[in-house]
RNA sequence: GUGGUUGUAGCUCAGUUGGUUAGAGCGCUAGAUUGUGGUUCUAGAGGUCGCCGGUUCGAGACCGGUCUUCCACCCCA
């Protein structure tokens, strides 16, 4: 049998998990810095938790854990032979591979909301699962790490976000980030604007395809999707915004005058971009874009999407404001807001603009060459004095030729060898070798100390 | 879910209109070098050609299916 892992999964080698353990790091800095607690949530949950709170694409795409036992128990003959998926799934299938982190956020709020403190901040990273055929940055199973507050509705929370945003991406020195930002009422105001407020998913989702099929394309597709050409035609001032942030807003206050919702879209968004032109982000650049929809439906007020233009890829980061995400889980009238970070594609970026300084990858120190049973207690004295110090140093397991542990030392990027036979054994030495520069010299167990002790 | 693409040694890849025993580079193991890695030289090991079926006297090559890789769409981080 041919050894193989699942369609869409990787594994990772120890320079792979440091370099990604840099990044975690970082963001887990900056969550903690801006007063994120973390959580945890289980890999798995009820299906009834997961379904049908992704639409209908996101159902298809969630990993369906099958029951254990006779699986087969619940389903009826009819069923089964009519092969009618809507009806087995759920009765062979009552558990589902966590699909994002904040539907089960939504779940652990409602659950545990006696034990919180609101506005209750918290962030979580941890992968998630989804059934998708696999491609550039995109994997069936990967890392989100979310950052989310509920139980507070203040705009304070967005510019917060942008910022956090713009903090992380600085300290990961990924700069020329855009940070696109734009309001879900907005896009309601629009559709009501021109009578489409009964299509405003397809409405949307049309709209956000504009920098990818032009303006045409969008057309086509809205007319497709049955949007009259009364309302294309009200729908053109939209597609020729332009000028900066808050005149791009000025525009659209004039052209929602008549929609209380877009007005409010307006207003919500003038807050957060005039608040942020005060307080200046360090490198990422923040994009008003109408045209910004982001599909998933439970959205009603602020969205982001974060993009790099170094990389051709999806978007490395996404969020917004939820009004009513515990509603479906019981408990009303919590407002929510929260972004998400794609560690697998921040992973792509900064690798590809090889942006990862040499030092994340930790190697060891010093490997001690084994000469024999006395060289080799002789060396692990000066080991152990070496591990308290904190300094990564090893001894070759068995007593081979010196050629195959010098060898092992120099595909392991070891830094030192150190050699200590009879001869420095009796004198109470050791011969440090320094494999970058082919130096070698003899000297005590205090010097070695501070000559291994050292940084690099 | 739709369309395309890929699969030959551990890795990267050659392999002619179908024709004997399937090759190269790198890597690996050993030796040259019994206390010194990288460089060099020599020798060696390593392949049911993704899998199943078909066409043929004969298939790594052609046909069908299937799995896999990567890419695009849908959708998304």
């Amino acid at each position: 049998m041919k050894p193989s892992i699942p369609k869409g999964t990787r594994d990772f080698s120890s320079s792979e998990i440091a370099k990604r353990r840099f990044i975690f790091e970082t963001i887990q800095e900056v969550f903690e810095c801006y007063g994120f607690e973390p959580i945890e949530t289980p890999s798995f949950e009820n299906s009834s938790t997961l379904m049908g709170k992704y639409g209908e694409e996101g159902d298809r795409l969630i990993f369906k854990i099958l029951n254990s036992g006779n699986y087969l128990q619940k389903v009826t003959d009819e069923a089964l032979e009519k092969k009618d998926l809507n009806q087995i799934s759920p009765k062979i299938s009552e558990k589902a591979l966590r699909y994002d982190l904040t539907v089960p956020f939504a779940r652990y709020v409602v659950q545990h909301q006696n034990e919180l403190v609101f506005p209750f901040k918290r962030y979580q990273i941890q992968p998630v699962w989804r059934a998708d055929r696999p491609q550039k940055g995109r994997f069936r199973e990967f890392y989100q790490c979310d950052a989310d507050v509920v139980g507070s509705d203040s705009l304070w929370q967005e510019v917060e976000f942008v910022s956090l945003y713009d903090a992380v991406f600085s300290k990961l020195r990924l700069d020329d980030v855009v940070i696109r930002i734009n309001n879900r009422k907005i896009l309601t105001g629009i559709a009501e604007l021109i009578g489409a407020e009964d299509k405003l998913i397809d409405f949307t989702v049309a709209l956000d395809k504009l920098d990818k099929i032009g303006r045409e394309g969008v057309l086509n597709e809205m007319r497709s999707k049955g949007l009259s050409e009364e309302a294309l035609t009200e729908l053109e001032p939209v597609f020729d915004l332009t000028g900066t942030n808050l005149e791009q807003l000025q525009a659209m206050e004039s052209m929602l005058q008549d929609s209380e919702i877009g007005m409010k879209g307006v207003e919500e968004l003038r807050f957060v971009v005039e608040k942020l032109e005060e307080l200046k982000l360090d490198s990422a650049r923040l994009e008003l874009d109408i045209t910004l929809a982001r599909g998933l439906n439970y959205y009603t007020g602020a969205i982001f999407e974060v993009q790099t233009d170094k990389m051709k890829l999806g978007s490395i980061g996404g969020g917004g404001r939820y009004d009513d995400l515990t509603g479906i889980f019981g408990l009303k009238g919590m407002s929510g807001v929260g972004i998400s970070f794609g560690l697998d594609r921040i992973y792509m970026v900064l690798e590809e603009l090889d942006l990862f300084s040499e030092d994340v990858v930790k190697k060891p120190k010093a490997l001690f060459v084994n000469f024999g049973e006395k060289e080799a207690l002789y060396a692990l004295k000066a080991i152990q004095a070496l591990r308290r110090d904190g300094v990564r140093a090893e001894l070759y397991p068995s007593s081979a030729k010196m050629k195959k542990q010098m060898n092992y030392a120099d595909k392991r990027e070891i830094h030192f060898v150190v050699l200590a036979g009879e001869e420095e054994m009796n004198t109470g030495k050791f011969g440090v070798k320094n494999m970058r520069t082919g130096d070698q010299q003899n000297c005590n167990q205090e010097e070695l100390m501070r000559l291994l002790g050292s940084k690099d």
